[in-house]
DNA sequence: GTCTATAATTTGATAGAC
DNA sequence: GTCTATCAAATTATAGAC
């Protein structure tokens, strides 16, 4: 039996598109280091390389998925889960020095207009993270349309952050953007009870 | 006299790398789109594609800079200025069916582990939009760590707000993050004129 | 400074033995 | 299902004629 070989090279294709992009990886290296010989990525991937990468967007996307609603999971409140996400955003960075920050995104800009079935992949991976969290927001008793509005100002400020951060090479970026999802969720929740003002 | 062969290398470059990413576009196809023979391409740039990027990014980033800078200068007040900048931007990628959003994001995400030079010029040109939006915001009586924090955030809103309108091809992800910008300003100039609370 | 030809390598992909 | 050999094309880059 085969032992994964097919999710070896799934899971090492996600790594290195993560941090090289999807135009910047041969597929000579993804063989090399998933120990596997050529023949057999066409075995389990016969679309070739845009198949690979359209299920490696789904892989990485999932895993952060999963990493994020972890950290929300733990947190006591919607208001210090996504500061404790942004705080982990920038850990992470610091760690692995500017390299492993969103792991679709680089691909996602690379493919948007080139690779059509890739790019659905990234949408439908996108809209499966606001609505996660649209929905906690929900939870917390922000509206829908607010809700949504809201996750999407969240994620897009941690994913312009990330840019700003990985070619500035420090974490002050990730720092304010975190800043500001946190003051805008807060200005969602306190307007919940009360009327304009709250002091 | 050559007709300026350089600045026709350097604007077709910038172009394409825009709409192509780096690694995904060959030089073979910029000598094409430009009209110059291959060995013109290394007399001007004898450090081969890595310079030609690197002065790419910068060419890119001064034009959006310009480009920014004047639709604040037409606007009444930072407030409106900054939800033109948004609306603008909502209207180039429906112009160019979501081809058209930062010139250098793509390539700043390629290359900001891969490429020391081309990764300084990226963050070069970051520092710079974040500087002219801080100092507008200064003008408008914000104080100036907090102007540069709501610099910051302003702009990673509207670049991750990108790559999601652009997997996702549609606009929704600019305009909620240009509403996010323009409260979160408004907020900071409302306390300029009070105490906590303003009705 | 312009232009052609080509080197050296790598790319994505396939054929076919085992 | 594994593995090797290889194809055709594209890649960055250079040499050298004009």
């Amino acid at each position: 039996m085969a032992a994964g070989t097919r999710e070896r090279i799934l899971g090492v294709s996600a790594e290195i598109f993560r941090r090289q992009g999807y135009e910047g990886t041969g597929l000579k290296q993804i063989v090399t280091a998933a120990k596997v010989p050529f023949g057999s990525l066409y075995h389990f991937f016969p679309g070739g390389k845009e198949q690979l990468g359209a299920e490696a967007i789904r892989v990485s996307g999932g895993q952060f998925a999963l990493l994020g609603n972890a950290i929300l999971d733990a947190s006591p409140d919607i208001v210090s889960g996504v500061r404790n996400l942004f705080n982990g955003a920038a850990q992470t960075m610091l760690a692995t020095d500017y390299a492993d920050a969103c792991p679709i995104a680089t691909v996602a800009l690379e493919v948007s207009s080139s690779s059509e079935p890739m790019r659905q992949a990234a949408a439908e991976v996108f809209e499966g993270w606001i609505t996660d969290l649209q929905q906690r927001l929900m939870a917390a008793g922000i509206a829908t349309d607010r809700a949504r509005g809201l996750a999407i100002a969240t994620l897009s400020l941690l994913e312009g952050a990330f840019i700003f951060s990985r070619a500035m090479k420090t974490v002050q970026p990730v720092e304010m953007a975190g800043a500001a999802a946190v003051q805008a969720i807060e200005l969602a929740i306190r307007e919940l009870a009360g009327g304009a003002g709250k002091g």
